[in-house]
DNA sequence: GTAGGGTTAG
């Protein structure tokens, strides 16, 4: 019995029957027989066979404990393996660690000071100069984040071979250090030393985030000189590659290519084609995959989940989810678990994510980002700050760019200035109040919650303004604070920085333009988009540009706009033109209009309020009936209008004609009195806002009830005088509200302002910035 | 008798 006969042993059952001849013969008390059948058994994938082996081992030497140690790390069970070397060291004398051990052993480590403490280990042992301990240290290092420290091992390495190049590579790069990623390949061939299939697969996945794509395709021309682009690990980093560089034709090419497909070849091109906005191809090539025989895994399904959230179908949804279920997934993995919170909250089934959520064992920072991300993109404002609040509490998470970016539009749309500005301050902690995703909300969150001023001194001072983003924001913020030609302004200045405008900032400049009133610059804006930057106008473009005609008077051109448009004009068009018709008093084409709003989105009772509002003011009151009973057949409540105002850090909300609050008989008599000065000072209520057909009185009382007035009312009953007021209201604010408005201003010497759900209004001394024009 | 550095993801 020698090792080669133990070598040529490929099956379990033969092995274990040279082991009992092994024991009978008493030839496994020589330790060389007992460790090597460790290797076998361990090759063979019996794991408890090998364990045995090693337990009943006599006088177990230094390549005994290295087996098993070896053995637990390639069945990944490191848990298992770091036992076996602390019995390792607790052995004697006679048996110590060598450089075998390490690069094994160091594989256990479950911290970055468990890994220091091993280094120590190297260094008293004297085996730092072995290049596999060596690059196993910095590959520890990096793995635990301190990139420096793997560096520190490199650079003091007394002879690096590729393995060690390799390790500083990808080192850097697992620690998002791109660039100098890059630059360590660079030296390596420019010293001439080997590269190798891992220097590839190691230094492709730079490109993407240096965002590269001449630097990918010279790595990818080197590779074919040196032969090594046919290896499966560097076609596959090769395929993901070329999808995350966008070009898709790249990685499908690449893919048919290849002899011979891994499975994470499969899982490449599928997640390639899902993050290509094809999710249909993905699924394809899913089922293409099963076909070929390779089974799935976790990753392939994180892809599919988004592929069929994408789609929007949630039935698919549901069947992803329940494979993943299935295979135990959901629960052992948390990147599955988020990927089907993901999917959930990206369906708009927000219940269903939250349900997974509560669901998972163990949650990390994106887990908490992915639902917060989930309530604030389907609405539901309210529900992601309760998020955050929550994820505050628990311990171990803390806030990343992504939890800022997702939960500062929540307070922007909330207009909570406080809580926002508490964001801001936390961004500064963490060192992100720079950041360009993050600026860029802060920004919108400042000037949406009225502090214009503040959001301009991010823009200008604080926030890199390279890309369009933070421009996008500074001008959507100058419009709907009514600043059209400072939004036009700040956009020549865009031009002049050379930063390139996307289609956002298109929408943001001609919404921009038509609160003010700008046709012109509107109309400039909708011409340069298309000649001088090849932007071809989304739906979104031209509801502005039929609110902006029809705001502005021009009826039939909005209308005439709609009819010539190349696209289907979809609720906002019509939305728009309604609108137009109720400023301007064209009941007919309010009713052409809404004749498609109530086709196109039947649900959405502002339409109805519109349109009745609109017969209303004519008294038209047959008319009134027959939209309000539409509306009623179709099972539609009016949306309660509200307004807010903060006192005193606390939120005091107000529904229409609601009287539930403890003030309220004091509020309708400050109204009384507040009311008489406003008509000797030429107030007259205009009735056509209220839309019910009953007496004059009646009608007073209702407009004096709406939720803004009692906002405002009861602000001016609770500030200190000469202070300003600010309020939120949920829907666009009446227009008899906002004539009584500069009225109040004018009498209580108050600044006013009143965000509604369009744009802000600052009233001060009887007029408002609008210039009643909104 | 034994070893390191590598590709896909929410």
């Amino acid at each position: 019995m020698d090792l080669s006969q133990l070598r040529a042993c490929t099956s379990t059952r033969r092995l274990r029957s040279i082991h009992a001849i092994l024991i009978s013969s008493g030839r496994i008390r020589d330790v060389f027989f007992p460790t090597t059948l460790v290797s076998l058994y361990s090759r063979l994938g019996d794991l408890r066979s090998a364990a045995l082996s090693f337990a009943h081992t006599p006088n177990k030497n230094i390549f005994s404990f290295n087996s098993i140690i070896a053995t637990y790390i390639h069945h990944g069970l490191p848990f298992d393996a770091g036992r076996c070397f602390r019995s390792l060291l607790l052995a004697g004398p006679r048996v110590r660690p060598d450089e075998f051990t390490f690069p094994v052993a160091l594989k256990a480590s479950l911290d970055l000071s468990y890994g220091k403490a091993m280094h120590s280990l190297v260094r008293k042992l004297g085996l730092g100069w072995n290049v596999f301990v060596s690059s196993s240290l910095m590959h520890m290092y990096s793995r635990f984040g301190a990139v420096r420290d793997a560096e520190k091992v490199f650079v003091e390495m007394p002879e690096r071979d590729s393995g060690a190049w390799n390790a500083m590579v990808s080192g850097f790069c697992q620690n998002g250090m791109a660039a100098d990623a890059v630059r360590v390949f660079s030296a390596m061939v420019a010293e001439g030393v080997r590269v190798d299939r891992v220097t590839f697969a190691s230094v492709l996945p730079v490109c993407a985030p240096l965002d590269d794509l001449l630097l990918g395709l010279a790595i990818h021309v080197f590779a074919i000189k040196q032969g090594l682009d046919v290896e499966l690990f560097v076609s596959n980093a090769l395929i993901d590659m070329y999808a995350k560089m966008g070009c898709i034709e790249g990685a499908q090419q690449k893919f048919d290519d290849m002899l011979d497909r891994d499975l994470v070849s499969w899982n490449s091109i599928i997640s390639a084609y899902e993050q290509a906005g094809k999710p249909h191809t993905a699924l394809e090539l899913h089922s293409e995959m099963q076909k070929s025989g390779v089974q799935p895994d976790v990753l392939t399904l994180v892809s599919l989940a988004s592929a069929v959230a994408q789609q929007g179908n949630v039935l698919s949804g549901r069947s992803v989810h329940a494979y993943i279920t299935r295979r135990g997934w959901d629960t052992d993995d948390i990147i599955a678990g988020n990927a089907i919170v993901d999917m959930y909250a990206k369906l708009g089934v927000v219940e269903l994510a939250q349900r997974m959520f509560d669901k998972m064992p163990v949650r990390d920072v994106i887990t908490w980002n992915t639902l917060l991300t989930g309530y604030s993109q389907n609405g539901l404002a309210d529900e992601a700050i309760d998020v955050y609040e929550t994820m505050e509490q628990s311990e171990g998470i803390r806030p990343i760019q992504g939890t800022l970016v997702s939960v500062l539009p929540a307070y922007s749309h909330l207009g909570a200035l406080q809580k926002g500005m508490r964001i801001h301050a936390q961004a500064m902690q963490i060192g992100l109040h720079s950041d360009v995703y993050v600026g860029t909300c802060l920004i919108d969150m400042y000037a949406k919650c009225g502090r214009l001023n503040e959001a301009v001194a991010l823009f200008e001072k604080e926030i890199p303004r390279a890309s369009s983003g933070p421009w996008n924001a500074i001008i959507a913020g100058y419009g709907i604070h009514g600043h059209g030609k400072q939004a036009l302004r700040i956009f020549s200045q865009m031009e002049q920085e050379m930063v390139k405008p996307d289609n956002v900032t298109f929408v943001s400049l001609l919404s921009a333009c038509s609160h003010a009133g700008l046709v012109d610059g509107g109309q400039r804006c909708f011409h340069v988009m298309q000649t001088k930057y090849g932007i071809r106008p989304v739906v979104k473009h031209y509801a502005c540009m039929v609110d902006l005609l029809g705001r502005a008077g021009d009826l039939d051109a909005a209308y005439g706009l709609i009819r010539t448009m190349p696209i289907e004009p979809d609720s906002a068009v019509w939305g728009a033109l309604l609108g137009a018709c109720r400023v301007h008093g064209n009941v007919e084409l309010g009713a052409l209009a809404s004749e498609f709003l109530f086709e196109i989105d039947p649900e959405n009772v502002g339409y109805y309020v519109l349109l009745s509002n609109m017969y209303a003011k004519t008294g038209d009151w047959d008319g009134v009936n027959d939209v309000r009973s539409l509306a009623k057949r179709r099972h539609l409540q009016k949306t309660p209008g509200w307004s807010s105002i903060e006192v005193n850090n606390k939120v005091n909300v107000f529904f229409t004609g609601n009287q539930s609050h403890p003030q309220y008989e004091n509020i309708c008599k400050e109204a009384v009195i507040l009311l008489a000065k406003m008509k000797s000072l030429g107030y007259v209520p205009d009735y056509s806002f209220v839309l019910q057909d009953v007496e004059e009185d009646e009608k007073e009382h209702i407009l004096s009830n709406h939720s803004e007035r009692l906002a405002i009312t009861f602000g001016l009953m609770n500030t200190a005088p000469k202070t300003s007021i600010k309020i939120f209201k949920n829907l666009r604010v009446c227009g008899d509200c906002h004539n009584a408005t500069k009225f109040i201003s004018r009498i209580t010497e108050r600044e006013i302002t009143v965000r509604d759900s369009n744009r802000f209004h600052h009233f001060r001394d009887g007029i408002c910035s609008c210039g009643d024009y909104w």
